[in-house]
DNA sequence: GTAAAATGCGACTAATTCGTCAATTTCACC
DNA sequence: GGTGAAATTGACGAATTAGTCGCATTTTAC
């Protein structure tokens, strides 16, 4: 066709590492925002690009694939939400259960912020969840949950103790999205927090009646 | 699969003959065996029609849009788990709580049932989820598990007992679905009821103390 | 037996999407 | 200023998909 005036966007002359460094970011930063704005359905290579002021093929340089920014944005959330967890679970100064409950009012908090996103993220998941990278993701991140709950339930069986661990990380996590989707109120958030939080004391008290 | 939602989600025009009362069936049923061979990713209606041994036009004759099929085929799911749980929570042979056991050890068993199926129509839900009739369908069903709390906190507050029967309901739905995701055997799935089961009975006593 | 209504068909259209690649621009270094 | 490699571009190819429409076939009503 014929040629076109060269849009002149100017950006700040770097070193080459920079640089990519500085797409990289920006690509990541539009994604979250395309995908929390236009969700998962209509989260597509060219409106990341266009978002991020930058072109397909600049996309398609860092990230083999659509799948890949998706992941990657899932990574980020979750390491964050990991860290989370651990200082509050590891501040040893206070009672077990005193840190569990303000574990679950944290994470369903943070749940509600930027609830679009993540309910996008997960619609997505059928996307990227079948990667080899994402299963060992998950894996790796039980270790701080096991720890409190040795800790918690010191006299309760290894077995038992294994699948307490899991129903709590599993509740939390799944009732958290599930409970984010509609919007909340900061009164209905705190009450819905401390009813799980209360549920996962008691459970954990008549675990050590036992 | 298209972005916006549907306008129309219920059928086009009902079955007049034996002959189309069939071909819905024949649908419907090679709906259910696509969504869980294929995935949500391949659920298609030319697929959906060639399984059914049925033309795409067909098809389009009876459901308005690839959504309606996703719509009904959860609705059909749902009514039945709901049938399963007024049956269970409604036999007042037995105390409360032994109830409730009995409702988690079924409703994680028919989860675990199909379970492709489920997760393939979870991952389908964006399609349908935000269509008129799909959020008042969910709205009809806690009738069941209200009436239940109300026998077995008669002397808790209203308010926490709304609390509480929303926080089983969410938690036994999400819980129930994540656990599906990954094939387990019998012995884990009764280990994982029982574990669940343990933990809101603590929870409801513990509402009881109060 | 026949006409009208109901049902069924499937090639086709229009739209969307991912990912590629040859051409162009930028930039570090001379 | 000049040079070449790295970075960036965006039009394009290939593939997929939802939904339509005119016509063929079957059923029903009389």
């Amino acid at each position: 066709m014929t040629d076109r005036p060269r849009a002149q966007i100017s950006s700040r002359k770097l070193p080459k590492q920079a640089r990519s460094t500085e797409l990289v970011a920006a690509i990541l930063q539009a994604a979250a925002q395309v995908l929390a704005k236009e969700g998962a359905q209509r989260f597509t290579t060219a409106r990341v690009a266009e978002k991020a002021g930058v072109s397909v093929g600049s996309v398609y340089q860092y990230f083999p694939n659509k799948a890949a920014i998706l992941f990657r944005l899932q990574s980020d959330e979750w390491r964050q939400t990991t860290d989370l967890l651990r200082d509050i679970l590891e501040d040893k100064g206070r009672p077990p259960l005193d840190r569990l409950r303000a574990l679950v009012h944290s994470f369903i908090r943070s749940e509600c912020d930027e609830a679009a996103m993540r309910v996008a993220l997960s619609d997505a998941a059928p996307l990227y969840r079948d990667a080899p990278e994402a299963r060992e993701a998950r894996a790796s991140g039980d270790v701080t949950v096991r720890r409190f709950m040795q800790e918690a339930l010191p006299d309760v069986s290894g077995e038992t103790r294994a699948l307490a661990a899991d129903l709590i990380t599993t509740t939390l996590a799944t009732v958290g999205k599930q409970f984010s989707e509609t919007p909340r109120t900061q009164a209905e958030i705190d009450a819905y927090a401390d009813a799980m939080a209360n549920m996962f004391c008691a459970y954990l008290e008549s675990l050590k009646r036992e």
